[in-house]
DNA sequence: ATGGTTTTTACTGCGTC
DNA sequence: GACGCGGTAAAAACCAT
């Protein structure tokens, strides 16, 4: 019998007789006590002399290189756990699969019957696995939502159609390729701004696992993808919460909001960003009820440059005055 | 990739407190 | 002298093509 054989025989089963026969045929395994004759003992990693008891070898487990990634934060980390993962497969290569070949343990065919019985169980085996990992895969991705929501002060609503978003693009395999990070983010800025609560791209990149690079990248491949219709943010819609953090009054924002419809009917906002607009509305109508705002502030508060506001607020200004004058 | 537009960065000068 | 504001030029970012 030739090695290579052997190999694959014992690798099916390994009996107590095979394991001595290998171990004796080897002379440099022997006891440095009593030259008795070393067993492995795979169950508790040792080698083992049978006439003494002398444990020479402990811990003979393979420590081999460590592999894990549970996700892209983690992917550099280590730890002694299972195979090598990897990404090509949804769920990292780490489930059971059912062998193709009809044989059982023993290398014997199996009958038409067990055949199809095999049949059904691989089936349902794939089933039951990209299932699953689905499940998993929503279950973070919504932990994710949920997190970042909350530390942008979303509503409810905003997340729960963040995660029907989500839910549509994982039916709709859009993810691999993508990272659950990226693709959460995504449908978590597409949905605040479907109702009307939007957060700046810069907002979100600050509580995002991804940068703003992915972000913008995901975000648009998903909104093609599912024909989302995500109409550009009102400016108007940013006033109310610079209005707080400034602590300004309803004055302030009653006039923030109609400076930025004149300069909606004026046609001067379009190409420009609605964060910067409401910024500049927002130190405009500051100015106009005599209440003291730094530009600064304002750029502070809604992360935009002092010169934008400059700019912004200069051609409001303009238009109102034409506004009042006809 | 490219070109046009918008925004940012960096710097300067002016007036006020 | 620090601060707020206004302006400018050049760089960077963004977007449609």
């Amino acid at each position: 019998m030739s090695e290579s054989e052997t190999r694959i025989r014992s690798y099916g089963r390994r009996t107590e007789k095979e394991t001595a026969d290998e171990q004796s045929a080897d002379e440099t395994t022997r006891c440095p006590e009593c030259s008795g004759q070393l067993v492995t003992d795979d169950e508790h990693g040792e080698t083992v002399c049978v006439d003494c008891g002398l444990v020479v070898e402990e811990d003979a487990v393979d420590r081999g290189p460590e592999w894990r990634a549970f996700d892209s934060a983690e992917r550099n980390s280590k730890s002694r756990v299972g195979a090598p993962t990897t990404k090509m497969m949804h769920d990292k290569g780490l489930s059971t699969n059912i062998g193709w070949q009809n044989r059982d343990a023993y290398g014997k065919a199996l009958s038409a019957n067990q055949r199809r019985q095999m049949q059904r169980l691989r089936t349902w085996n794939e089933r039951f696995r990209t299932r699953d990992s689905k499940e998993r895969n929503l279950k973070q991705a919504l932990g994710e939502i949920d997190r970042m929501a909350s530390a942008l002060g979303l509503p409810k609503a905003v997340r729960e159609t963040a995660s029907v978003i989500y839910r549509r693009a994982l039916d709709e395999d859009l993810l691999p390729g993508r990272s659950i990070e990226g693709v959460a983010t995504a449908s978590l800025y597409a949905a605040a701004r479907q109702l009307g609560n939007p957060r700046s791209l810069d907002e979100f990149t600050a509580v995002s696992r991804v940068d703003k690079m992915e972000m913008t990248r995901t975000y648009r491949y998903v909104v093609r993808e599912l024909k989302l219709e995500v109409k550009p943010a009102d400016p108007e819609q940013y006033v109310p919460r610079f209005v707080s953090r400034l602590e300004l009054n309803d004055e302030v924002e009653r006039q923030a909001r109609s400076l930025l419809r004149g300069a909606k009917d004026a046609g001067i906002t379009s190409g420009k960003s609605p964060v910067g607009l409401a910024a500049a509305a927002v130190y405009a109508a500051a100015l106009l009820t005599n209440q003291k705002v730094t530009q600064s502030q304002v750029g502070e508060v809604a992360d935009i440059s002092e010169v934008t506001i400059r700019n912004r607020y200069k051609e409001l200004l303009e238009v109102d005055h034409d506004e009042r004058r006809n």
